[in-house]
DNA sequence: TAAAGTAGTTTATAAAATAAACCAAATAAT
DNA sequence: ATTATTTGGTTTATTTTATAAACTACTTTA
């Protein structure tokens, strides 16, 4: 009756990382930081774990001599947030019958 | 930028009961059981929750002769659930500007 | 050159979800 | 009548997640 929810979007940062990507296709690692305002220690073992999973890419550079870490969302992680957002309408409209 | 997810109702499990007993307004344990596919132990971990949390109310009886626990949402419980709805809407409408 | 800031990562701790084991009573089988 | 099985759960233990704290490496400023 209620399909089952990807649990690697369903957690508030990393959903809110996912949301973020699909809206600007490329974001760095402090725009995520502050749009979410999450921690830096948390967006980071939560961009890894999107990483991992193949729902983003993480790209790590330079510039002015600092580390950049820019991130973007891959067709999988379009389609999982897709697929995410159907089965989460099935629980928030009470009509689930 | 993000709204707070209620952790509570932020729980695959959990959603599924508070939805299902929004359209019922009230609920036998297996009606649940089978309903959300849950396990008995964890079904009677999350309602549990849910009861400390006042979103639902657990009434315990017999019933020809065997235990019988029927839930039923509260007016808070409605109510946390609407707003988790509106707060989760900013994560998944693709246009959080 | 010492202190403070940038941009993160790693490790440790707390909280949550899930599974496995258990319980009390009822019914069915031997 | 005693044993086994089923019902309707609860409790405890294990695994998984999320979060926070500590740390790294380098840069800039005072």
């Amino acid at each position: 009756m209620f399909k089952d929810l990807d649990p690697i979007l369903h957690s508030q940062l990393r959903l809110a990382i996912v949301s973020l990507l699909i809206t600007v296709e490329e974001a760095e690692f402090n725009f995520l930081k502050e749009k979410t305002g999450a921690t830096s220690g948390n967006l980071s073992v939560q961009l890894d774990k999107l990483k991992t999973e193949g729902y983003i890419e993480v790209n790590k550079s330079f510039r002015n001599n600092y580390p950049l870490t820019v991130c973007k969302i891959t067709k999988k992680g379009i389609g999982a947030f897709e697929s995410y957002v159907e089965h989460l309408k099935q629980y928030i409209n009470p009509k689930n019958g």
